[in-house]
DNA sequence: TTGTATGCGTTATCAA
DNA sequence: TTGATAACGCATACAA
């Protein structure tokens, strides 16, 4: 018979961490003391105070965080909710809430909800049961619009990415994506495109509607509206749609995201048609695949890495402080990078 | 003068949020039975629990979970160490990872090191602190080993991806790295390929040599080793390097990770070299990148969410129950996924 | 069916 | 320079 493998959880369950109680005790003077030497909030005898460190030292002992939060009201602790951390954008917006957070001495919860709305409303249940002291709130689904609102006239909350429709006076940092819109409009209708297929996102993101309207008003020429759910499998879904019943008939596609434009660009090369040669096509987010694809991507890059970073700054100002931040509300630049996927418009061919 | 913009920073911290006292006080009950209304652990009157649940609503009453896990000994939250968030690889780890915990009905501190000792230091603190109940611990800087070792010998800690040297007895779930470099051997050895360069990561990590172990032992050939450090920068310098010097005379290109594949790949694009006509690359992580690529990448695919979600599920099956897991090692499989950037071996040039 | 008293581990207040 | 006591907000053992 094999010894019992794990030590480990022998040790776990059966060794009682030492207190603050323990090492005073052992030391020979109060609670008090022991605290205000590991503090430094008030003077203590040197004598003392050495004296207690080597207890402290002796008995391992490390001051439980939650019995201090407890009296502190407060956690150091907030969240970021997102729909998905395995989206390269959501990813580097979370490095950048995470540094925020880390610079601060405040650790982040990562609240991954899939836009599923239960999953959603469990994590926001965290800052009502002051587990968290603030949540940086990006791009959720919109049942849980309204206890959001509810919840923000209460809690620290700011949002980054994706502003919510009909929220106001809220802390909130965004990419320019009416500008980014624009940019593409720009550049598609430099080359000489006409008609373009626009691939939206849900009506309810207010990043997507922006990317659809500054598009719209630059490109100027005739825009044809699909709605997807910026998924890779709804750009494919919605354009092989579009070539099964023959009702391709533009020479650019511009999708709000870059998940749709690769979900595109599949349906495309499997329907034979070459990419930039016969059409263009434009994405948003400059997710890492996007110089990597093939061809390479022509989409605008966001700062996600900033808008993470910056709300998440804003909001701890505001936990931390109790200040209002200078500004509520910071709106990043974007920036087009023009690729391979775009080109001169060609003379439209029947399809 | 504009009025005051933000009544929510007001709120916060004017309006105390409910006690269980004010909810017994109002009810006209006990404290004790707020609790057992709320949690169910003992019967109470139905009109008696009517009456405390209409107070509950009225003062918008939320237990604070914080005194909750003060009582309970444990806060349902766990720790992810991992090195970069932005790195697809350990997002979709982080996924699972979240999953698992989600399923559980835990919390997921995000963790991230930069692989910054002490950045990782003070996470860990977290666990000694017991701000949280366990971590999952997937690749670190070498230099805290010694500290993780004595920490696993008094908290949960589940290994995730990466073996630590020396240490045993642990929860782990990795890929099969060893299989993985050797399906990498076998194939460039059935194209022909004679002559290798294996771009490997720290010594120190253990996968990244398994890796190349497992591709040495299989590919039978001869290897030249270079060490980089599982970023495309180092990829891209030491292919680079071997260039100017005309030292690259081998058909064949294995990076232990994707992203140094990436920089080997620019490297021999700009000194004029066709991958994979001249030379063929091969990586390991199956990135998301990796197939959007030109041309898109030959590589070995790790169940990167499966191993955070494995390692997790494991970390807190030992947490919730205070059992051992069945299996302390889960090592899970990997696959070869063939495409364009490797193919037969030509005639070896002078370079 | 309900209430009282105690403890979880810390820090702040007040007193010496 | 130090200590006793209360308080943070909850859950539970024990008593009624």
């Amino acid at each position: 018979m094999p010894p019992e493998p794990y030590t480990v959880g022998r040790q776990v369950s059966v060794r009682r961490p030492a207190s603050i109680k323990d090492v005073a005790a052992a030391a020979g003077v109060s609670p008090t003391t022991v605290s205000h030497v590991l503090s430094g909030n008030r003077p203590v005898n040197e004598h003392t105070a050495a004296r207690v460190r080597s207890v402290v030292n002796r008995l391992g002992y490390v001051p439980a965080s939650l019995a201090r939060s407890l009296q502190a009201g407060s956690t150091s602790v907030i969240g970021l909710l997102i729909p998905d951390i395995s989206n390269t954008f959501f990813a580097e917006l979370a490095k950048g809430a995470e540094d925020a957070a880390h610079d601060l001495g405040y650790g982040l919860i990562l609240c991954n909800t899939e836009f599923d709305a239960d999953r959603e409303d469990r994590y926001l249940g965290m800052i009502r049961s002051r587990f968290i002291d603030g949540m940086v709130y990006a791009s959720g689904s919109p049942p849980s619009r309204r206890r959001l609102e509810a919840l923000m006239g209460k809690f620290p909350i700011a949002l980054a990415d994706e502003e919510v429709e009909g929220l106001q006076g809220a802390l909130i940092a965004t990419a320019d994506h009416e500008a980014g819109g624009r940019l593409v409009g720009e550049h598609l209708r430099a080359l000489g495109h006409r008609r373009a297929l626009m691939l939206t996102g849900p009506r309810a993101l207010k990043s997507g509607v922006a990317r659809a309207q500054g598009f719209v008003r630059a490109f100027g020429g005739e825009v044809v509206e699909r709605v997807g759910d910026f998924k890779e499998s709804s750009g494919y879904r919605l354009v092989a749609d579009l070539l099964d019943r023959g009702g391709l008939d533009c020479t650019a596609v511009f999708a709000a995201n870059d998940l749709m434009a690769f979900g595109a660009l599949t349906a495309l090369r499997e329907a034979g048609l070459s990419v930039p040669d016969d059409i263009s096509v434009a994405g948003f987010d400059d997710i890492r695949a996007a110089s990597l694809a093939h061809p390479p991507l022509t989409t605008v890059h966001q700062p996600a890495y900033d808008v993470g970073r910056t709300a998440t700054a804003q909001l701890l100002q505001y936990v931390t402080r109790g200040e209002v931040p200078p500004a509520s509300r910071h709106t990043l630049p974007v920036e087009l990078k023009v690729r391979g996927s775009t080109a001169p418009a060609t003379a439209l061919r029947h399809r």
